[in-house]
DNA sequence: ATTTAACCTGACCAAGTGGTCAAATATTTT
DNA sequence: AAAATATTTGACCACTTGGTCAGGTTAAAT
């Protein structure tokens, strides 16, 4: 990421207004996802997302005014982007295949944004104070729908029931953010060495398995 | 001295040096675990714990000198309950028993003490900087034994093959943890209402059936 | 009873903290 | 070209931070 952001402020020098703008934007956003998914919204401090973004902390406060604010809009497309990997759910008619591309998108998520999924956790685990409204409006939505879809497979027999449907979809939820936010002990316990890209491809699909068969699908 | 003496001078007010340390350590342990479970390390203040604590900040720094030092005193504690949930896996022969005394104990301890599970998360989240020797030795010592358990039980065909065993574990982990570390989230989605003690049982239930099924074992 | 050792805590400090601002610079508009 | 607008940033400020410490109180040992 330093790289991206060392190749952004290069090509400066006869760009617009509005590119400047769009450019540094993404640049501090980037390093504010870094930094808050490290330290939580008050461990965090704008100097530590300054030097991450290479900018004086000045210019932090003159493009989000302040770190709540610029916390906000973090937590924010990080939601967007969540709510892009859940569509499989809504798409496919199979349980089988519904499953298998909504665990697999989600595990990618986890491999491929680590940061905004530990800022998320971040922001539950400290009460959600920030995100209550998401929470409650737009996430349960997405929840109540995916719970029914789940509670039709149940009557169609064609995956066993687990009583109530969230218990499942949390299942699925924990056990994928789980390769995100609990990637330094992963790394430990693997004796320090990172998952590499084909190994995880592994893990990915001995996760679907296990979700699948949890509910009676043979893979 | 005798107890009798040691009664009295309880009757009259006055406590015993060796006492009113244990007392105070452990008061001053229980509100950093809760402080540190919301803010983390950094977020969190030693004016914060002194005043949930019902003490002098300076009291907190008498007893355990600096913040970092309390933080460290919390985590351990944390793993020691950890560690001992984690007994079934050890005590029980038969994988259907391992398993489900083990995700209960696990389930339980999400109830009854979110806030460690939260600061462990904490932990991980921001780098495990003061617990990778806690994980690289001891955690990873009992990680071992329970997938060569894992791993016997795959070759006795009792359970389904997950090709590898950590995935399984982590997965117990994550569901479990869940439910403490994402405790608030679960409540927005619940329509603002906590699980009471018989539906968290059911939910118990529910996640040990899902548990087992995920490797072929008919609860 | 007196000394010793542990407990207690308000006052204090140096090092940050989020945020402001004015002045300098760069781009756009007229 | 000049006025208007947007970006940049060092200097600055009121406030909070972890931690210290002196001087007091209380319990234990002599």
């Amino acid at each position: 990421m330093g790289d991206q952001i060392v190749a952004v402020k290069a090509k400066r020098g006869q760009r617009s207004k509005e590119s400047i703008r769009e450019d540094n934007e993404l640049i501090i956003l980037a390093a504010a996802e870094k930094v808050f998914a490290k330290h939580g919204l008050k461990g965090s401090t704008t100097k530590q997302i300054a030097d991450v973004a290479k900018l004086p902390k000045s210019n932090i406060h003159y493009y989000f005014h302040t770190k709540l604010n610029l916390y906000r809009r973090v937590l924010e497309s990080i939601f967007v982007e969540w709510m892009k990997a859940a569509e499989p759910f809504n798409t496919y008619d199979e349980p089988k295949e519904a499953i298998r591309f909504y665990v697999g998108a989600k595990m990618d998520l986890s491999r491929t944004r680590p940061f905004g999924s530990k800022v998320w956790a971040n922001e539950i685990i400290s009460g959600a104070p920030e995100m209550e409204e998401i929470l409650s409006s737009r996430l349960k939505k997405w929840v109540d729908t995916c719970v029914s879809s789940i509670n039709t497979w149940v009557e169609l027999k064609k995956i066993n029931s687990m009583g109530d449907a969230h218990t499942f979809l949390y299942m699925i939820w924990a056990t994928t953010q789980h390769y995100a936010d609990f990637d330094y002990q992963l790394i430990i316990l693997n004796n320090g060495k990172k998952l590499t890209d084909s190994e995880f491809e592994e893990k990915k699909q001995q996760v679907i398995d296990l979700v699948l068969r949890s509910v009676g699908i043979e893979p």
